[in-house]
DNA sequence: GGTGTCTTC
């Protein structure tokens, strides 16, 4: 049994909307209003859902839905948020979770006459929230889901010519700013969750923006914006919307205390573990325990261990029922963590940050805490991404702090000291200034935008950082300088119309040369999902010997093609999936992609031919298409990238792990441990002199030059 | 010699 952790008295405070002295005031010394005190009591109809994995509840009576839509708070500033709304070009909006502002404010300014003239959008950093909010709120409207009330996500359209209010993904209002950068299919524009400052949402404020001020110039039916966050850290926000005013809200949370250590913990895990089991000791065997820890190995080690601990325990101690949580865990394991515990047992959910704010989870009374967070990062000069564990923002600790207090007040220990809090980043790094730019550099000169070089962006990528993608799009033969001006060459234009990364566009593109679309359109499709492969590490000897048959010496790219044929060729179903230790999920996944990507090519009246059985020509499209990520083996055994000589190593998931084959091509480089090349193929390197003749002269060792 | 936080088009 860990010893006693030793927390100092806890503070209270109200979540999401950032420290306590804050909550449910207003900023001084700014432009604001505030709409609304505090919320009365009454059940949380309409509370802003993210049933997530769990299936959208069915609908009440009708009469219940519109009592529940007067019971919100919202509901008492109805009629002064219509008449701020109204004569708003842009608003700024707060509000917490339980504000009911994602399903309420596009119904109300539907039901006041606002932007009848086209149609109402709002956006959603992901599917599911997109597609349960409009199921949400047709529900409340009373019509068919797809009528009035729709939703557009990739694969997914369900709206129609009578759609007036629709939610959407902002990575898909995104591409459909790509056919019209003016997007006049809207009058309206509500940019949700606009805190998490996804790469898409930040490119959207410049598009809307931009799309706002051109319309106004033009005469054109004006597009009124509305950004909503849940954060009262709102300066940014409504300084690049020209000063918009911001209006506040207050929700329905329920209030939380906060205990910290009273000295650093040098081992978080080991702080985890010690204060599961303080809690596990004094609290009733309903409340449960939400721990946020950083990765899947660190998750499975500290379940097992959780559970071995569990079978010790004095008497009188509930059981406990530990659940892992992470993205890449096979869907059937994730549901388990909905499903109520059995009587007696206390429910210990053991989660990186995917249910920070991708999966809600009822019934969470007690949050853990370790202020860490696997996260990545990129350097422009290298390419490399980063791969590290780290320390979280404040926004984030509030927002796992928050995921206690959902249904009734609860606890979060935080496994750091206030001082260290303190310390903290303020917000999260915009994911903008942490990515490769390429696929961002490629739409935003797809929608002709008069100079990337200075698109206005909320929050500024480097210089270095816009140069870095700028060059990567100039290999992939996207871009030509005319007139002084960055614009898409035709290649570059078609590399746009896929929803891939631009090198992997490029592939498709290049494939009829080799005559091995149809290969090429399912490696993709493979590549641009989370790996089809399952990975339980218990089982090792087990997998390995299961995917000996579909392993090809040639590499991953090969290797999960084969895959793939003999998934369609048995008539692919979940049980033949489980017994291969294929992800089921991401390999229905790749379907659809490949579907989607097929329809694309077909529209360009591209000639879709098989390789047949000639492996050859698929490896030379692809060392056409990835020239730029190679790495050669050197006289020492290890290998080396050939244009900056980075050292890296093959990543232990692929192939050709203990292969050492003289030259390769990789999709990505990852620096975690180490620097491990992912998804290999083995290349002849005078293909790739073929390929590149310039960006390869003097570089290559093998290839003569 | 030994392993992938999370989304999305």
């Amino acid at each position: 049994m860990p010893e006693e952790a030793g927390f100092p008295p806890a503070k209270k405070f109200r979540p999401s909307a950032g420290p306590p002295s804050r909550a449910g005031s207003c900023p001084p010394g700014r432009r604001a209003v505030m709409l609304l005190a505090a919320g009365g009591g009454g059940g949380g109809g309409g509370r802003r859902q993210q049933p997530s994995l769990a299936q959208p509840s069915a609908s009440p009576y009708p009469e219940a839905v519109e009592q529940q839509r007067r019971n919100l708070p919202i509901f008492q500033a109805r009629g002064q948020l219509l008449a701020q709304l109204r004569n708003l070009d842009s608003a700024v909006l707060i509000g917490e979770t339980g504000s009911g502002k994602t399903t309420q404010i596009p119904q109300y300014l539907y039901e006041g006459g606002i932007g009848r003239q086209a149609i109402i959008a709002v956006t959603q950093p992901r599917r599911v929230a997109a597609i349960s909010l409009a199921t949400r709120v047709s529900d409340e409207k009373r019509t068919e889901l797809g009528k009035l009330v729709g939703y557009t996500v990739r694969f997914d359209d369900v709206t129609s010519d009578d759609t007036k209010i629709k939610f959407l993904t902002d990575g898909m209002l995104l591409r459909e700013a790509i056919l019209d950068s003016l997007l006049r299919k809207y009058s309206c524009i509500i940019l949700d969750e606009a805190h998490e400052r996804t790469i898409h949402t930040d490119v959207l404020f410049g598009v809307v923006k931009a799309a706002q001020k051109r319309r106004k110039e033009l005469g054109k039916l004006p597009l009124k914006v509305i950004v909503m966050s849940a954060t009262m850290d709102v300066d940014l926000f409504s300084q690049y919307f020209n000063g918009a005013p911001v209006l506040y809200l207050e929700g329905r949370q329920h209030p939380i205390q906060i205990f910290y250590t009273k000295q650093p913990q040098h081992d978080y895990l080991h702080a985890a573990l010690v204060s599961v089991f303080q809690i596990h000791q004094e609290a009733p065997s309903s409340h449960d325990i939400l721990v946020f820890l950083t990765g899947q190995e660190e998750i499975e080690a500290m379940s097992k261990t959780c559970r071995d601990i569990a079978k010790h325990l004095p008497d009188g101690c509930p059981s406990m029922l530990v659940l892992p949580l992470y993205a890449s865990l096979p869907y059937a394991q994730q549901l388990r963590v909905f499903q109520g515990a059995p009587k007696g047992y206390r429910k210990v959910i053991i989660s990186t940050n995917i249910a920070e704010t991708s999966i809600t989870i009822t019934g969470i009374k007690y949050v853990v805490d370790t202020g860490m967070v696997k996260a990545k990062k990129y350097n422009p000069d290298s390419g490399l991404e980063v791969l590290a564990v780290q320390r979280v923002s404040k926004t984030q600790a509030w927002q796992r702090t928050g995921r206690a207090g959902r249904e009734d007040s609860g606890i979060c220990y935080r496994l750091y000291t206030e001082d260290e809090f303190e310390k903290f980043e303020k917000m999260t790094v915009p994911e903008i200034q942490r990515c490769n730019l390429a696929s961002v550099m490629l739409q935003l000169l797809a929608m002709k935008v008069p100079n990337v070089l200075t698109f206005d962006f909320m929050s500024k990528p480097s210089p270095d950082h816009i140069q870095a993608a700028i060059a990567q799009l100039e290999l992939l033969g996207a871009l030509e300088h005319r007139d002084g001006q960055l614009t898409l060459t035709p290649m570059g234009r078609k590399m746009a119309a896929f929803p891939l990364e631009p090198k992997f566009a490029k592939t498709i593109l290049l494939s009829p040369k080799f005559h091995c679309t149809e290969e090429i359109l399912t490696i993709v499709a493979l590549l641009s999902v989370d790996s089809i492969l399952y990975n339980p590490p218990s089982r090792r000897d087990e997998v390995q010997s299961v995917r000996k048959k579909f392993v090809s010496s040639e590499g991953d790219h090969l290797t999960l093609l084969n895959v793939y044929r003999t998934f369609k060729n048995t008539g692919g179903n979940k049980e033949w999936c489980k017994e291969n230790f294929v992800n089921s999920k991401n390999m229905m996944l790749v379907a659809e992609v490949r579907a989607q990507l097929r329809d694309i090519c077909i529209k360009m009246s591209m000639p879709i031919l098989s390789s047949r059985g000639d492996t050859e020509n698929i490896r030379r499209c692809l060392a056409h298409s990835l020239f730029m990520s190679t790495a050669e083996l050197q006289p020492d055994g290890s290998y080396a990238t050939t244009d900056t000589h980075q050292p890296v190593a093959i990543h232990p998931s692929s192939v050709l792990f203990h292969c050492k084959p003289a030259c390769v091509v990789y999709t990505e480089l990852l620096f975690t441990n180490k620097c491990y090349m992912r998804d290999l193929c083995v290349v002849d390197a005078e293909w790739l002199y073929e390929a590149a003749p310039d960006f390869f002269r003097k570089k290559l060792r093998t290839a003569r030059n």
